[in-house]
DNA sequence: TGTACATCAGTGAACGCGCGTTCACTGATGTAC
DNA sequence: TGTACATCAGTGAACGCGCGTTCACTGATGTAC
């Protein structure tokens, strides 16, 4: 049954969340087209009218998250109110709509296609606003202080959630939390 | 054809081993099998000999895999040149020898049964190595910038790894070496 | 504004391939005499 | 020490399931008159 141009694009845009969903609770590997279309409320043969392939959707719904996170990211003043937020236990819990790089660093890193690119473009201009929220120092020592304080911030949720045992995962962020969250970074 | 029981040992620590680089290269899910038993100079009929699954597969070789780099670190006498030697570029493009925790810990995150189990233990054993390689400070002060350290460390290895452009992964190494394998520290 | 028809978003069955797992078989090893 | 037989590590074909992809079909939408 055909549906309005309209209801069509909402259910494109309802794919690309699902899937940016899921592919940060699951992996890409880890979960299926017929899951994803299902969890938007489709059918799985519905799924090439929207998209040429799933490495596309992959594609994507990662770009797509990416630039959300890069928006949440903005609604911070200083690197050590987003240090807080991103160390938070609330984001440790909710992977499916937290941080990509910290949901899916490795997965990307081994994914062929456009992923990376996106990536490439989209952690640049992170870091220069990282950079920019740093008071103190030359631009260049602020620059770096920037993308230690991002790789710290995703290693530590990436090794929160890795671990087994909740008291382990509150050390870890407290410990990352009094580290680049204090005021001296 | 039957083998000596000798060379049947021999033959499961080649499985083990070649499964800790080939997991390390293309995560639990991108690679079969088949795959790792034709690199280790078997059929693949016979690996349920030595294991019982493929998730029993998984958890013997990331265990293996963490004791290795643990060892690998306690070769190094200072927080420094751990750091230093860690964000090389050399362990950068040597992804199926390296760490475990920047190839894989995504992947952990999302793993079932005894990984996440075996990953608690090491990463608690290594962060009070990291921390009594701390000079200054009181005792629970060295502890949360051990894990801070790790976190860094393990977060800019991910990062270098999933950018796409050379220069921009060179350059969140070489910031991260500057930070975290700094003499304050 | 109403009618007739073409378009096309979504459906669900089917295909084919890869992969984890099983199994009958082989032949060298290990052991009992 | 030599022989006969049981054991069992490894082989390769086969199975079954899941998943990405295709396709004929449906029926509501959009459009031409």
């Amino acid at each position: 049954m055909r549906v309005s141009q309209e209801q069509a694009a909402r259910n494109r845009e309802r794919i690309l969340e699902t899937a940016a969903r899921l592919f940060r609770e699951n992996g890409f590997d880890g979960v299926g087209l017929d899951a994803i279309m299902k969890a938007a409320g489709l059918t799985h043969g519905g799924f090439y009218g929207h998209f040429k392939s799933k490495d596309d959707l992959v594609d994507e719904a990662v770009i797509r998250a990416l630039q959300a996170s890069g928006n949440r990211m903005s609604a911070h003043q200083t690197l050590q109110k987003y240090a807080q937020a991103y160390l938070s236990e609330r984001h440790w819990a909710d992977r499916g709509n937290g941080c990509v790089l910290a949901a899916l660093g490795a997965d990307m890193a081994r994914h062929a296609g456009g992923v990376r690119a996106g990536l490439t473009v989209y952690l640049g201009i992170r870091i220069d606003r990282l950079a920019n929220l740093i008071k103190h120092g030359p631009r260049a020592r602020r620059r770096q202080r920037a993308i230690a304080t991002l790789a710290g911030l995703v290693g530590a949720l990436t090794l929160a959630r890795a671990v087994d045992d909740p008291a382990l995962s509150r050390e870890i962020l407290a410990a990352a939390r009094a580290v680049y969250g204090a005021d001296d970074v």
